[in-house]
RNA sequence: GUGGAUAUAGCUCAGUUGGUUAGAGCGCCAGGUUGUGGCCCUGGAGGUCAUGGGUUCGACUCCCAUUAUUCACCCCA
């Protein structure tokens, strides 16, 4: 080692993959987009920069001292912490050019200067969907999004999973009656940690809140009511609250499930549930969070909302919308952790050719051939031994590979081999060609 | 922001009450095999023991500081 050399290294919660497990990401990120898309959902990108005044019109505490902020000259620049923010910029800016319901999704990275830990980074990936409604938005579209998480999480290959349903507006009926409307916030702060904590700590942080034993097992109850979907809905029925918004809230949630029904997600894939709350204080009706059954420690793999006004802080236009996001970087890191998925090969090549001529003409023609097939086609010009050849072509677990000596050449065949099995078999390019297709 | 833990080869880690030349496995390179990778065998390269200071005849080992990393809490994806 030199003494002048700078020693290579990345910054604390910052990712960099190796190729084959980049391969891996790429393969969860191009699902999740095609399901999107299959919902016909409009791709936006944003700037990973904005001004701070845009980012930070309606932040406080904790997003403000996440964020990372600096000045360049005069301008007071701040990196985006989610995908939201920014989207309700952009709608706000080009409200008059927008369709609406504006359908969009957004894959990005954003970044939180926090302290970093298991599967929680300060540059991550964030994929979004958002349905933007002008002045109003049908409630069919909080029964959609249940639908595109069915569909998304199925074409990652998982089918074990419950999205969990819950809509603040019960919630805050529900507190209402209680008298404790002032308290909601951080009473759903502290409701949603129950599967984390437990019943009995969440029960001891709601006395903390300076409320009687009496009003927090009230609290405990009315969550822990369970069920199958309608029966959860028939026993808050009969609670009979009168206020406004639980009965709103309610009817809403009675709308939703019927909605879901309707676009197909089995019953075993969603349920009520009264514990899911949101932390996030922007949320007024649907809530949602997704689980992996078999690895609730994971928490929630997919989580989102209804919001009544997007863009408030830039706009007197009323933009209520629903949407979702998926942490891409922390459910990756999780799935691959827990041995779910796991990285098969560090190249995109379905084939490597390795020419063992000098003139390459053969070998080049061979290629173009399989690429204009659509199979994805190294050629290894390197010029050394086949061991050398043969080796790299392991080494990146490349599926094929195809000789081309002076015999292939002579007979206008080449000798193709499967690095899996091990079987070799000398024949010409078209067969070639139908069997890899 | 709060509270713990750790730092030895590219990676994962040993390293005895403090003792002279710091090891292993994996990975890498070369050879055994000049038209064939994986398995096996042989050999090789690769370490200012995070940094600075202190204690000591002697420090990878003990002490202090710094830096970095990491885990949990807070909060969140």
């Amino acid at each position: 080692m030199s003494e002048n050399k700078i020693k290579p290294r990345t910054l604390a919660g910052f990712v960099e993959l190796l190729p084959k497990d980049q391969i891996l990401f790429n393969d969860m990120y191009d699902k999740i987009r095609a399901s999107y898309e299959k919902f016909g959902f409009a791709p936006l990108d944003t700037p990973i920069l904005e001004y701070s005044e845009v980012l930070l019109a309606k932040a406080g505490g904790e997003t403000e001292k996440q964020i990372y902020r600096f000045n360049k000259g005069d301008t007071d620049i701040s990196m985006r912490f989610d995908l939201t923010v920014p989207l309700a910029k952009y709608v706000a800016m080009h409200q008059g050019e927008l369709a609406f319901p504006f359908r969009r999704y957004q894959i990005g990275k954003v970044f939180r200067g926090e302290r970093t830990q298991k599967g929680r980074f300060r540059e991550f990936y964030q994929c979004d969907i958002d349905v933007i409604g002008d002045e109003t938005l049908p409630l069919m579209t909080d029964a959609e999004i249940p639908a595109i998480i069915y569909e998304t999480f199925t074409s990652l290959g998982f089918s074990d999973f419950t999205i969990r349903i819950n809509n603040r507006k019960v919630l805050n009926g529900f507190f209402e009656s209680l008298e404790l409307t002032e308290k909601a916030a951080d009473v759903l702060r502290v409701i949603d940690k129950i599967d984390k904590i437990g019943r009995d700590a969440v029960k001891e942080e709601l006395i903390k809140l300076e409320m009687e034993a009496i009003v927090a097992d009230k609290i405990l109850e009315f969550i822990e009511i369970k069920g199958a979907t309608d029966e959860v809905i028939e026993a808050l029925t009969n609670l009979n609250i009168d206020k406004g918004a639980f009965v709103t809230g309610v009817n809403e949630l009675k709308e939703v499930v019927k909605g879901i029904r309707g676009f197909g997600v089995p019953d075993s894939n969603f349920r009520i549930d009264l514990t899911i709350a949101r932390g996030l204080d922007y949320y007024t009706g649907t809530v949602y969070e997704t689980i992996l059954n078999e690895y609730p420690s994971m928490g929630s793999v997919c989580s989102g909302g209804r919001y009544d006004n997007l863009a408030e802080f830039y706009t007197n236009k009323k933009l209520p919308g629903v949407g979702i996001s998926i942490g891409l970087s922390r459910l990756f890191y999780k799935l691959q952790e827990a041995g779910i998925i796991e990285a098969s090969k560090a190249t995109t090549a379905d084939v490597m050719i390795l020419p063992m001529n000098e003139d390459l003409t053969y070998a080049l023609n061979t290629a173009k051939v399989l690429r204009e097939a659509n199979i994805n086609t190294e050629v290894n010009y390197s010029k050394k031994s086949v061991k050398s050849m043969m080796n790299y072509a392991n080494r990146i677990k490349v599926p094929y590979v195809i000789i081309i000596g002076e015999d292939e050449e002579k007979e206008n065949k080449v000798t193709i081999k499967n690095m899996t099995t091990g079987e070799q078999t000398t024949t010409n390019i078209n067969d070639v060609v139908k069997m890899l297709k």
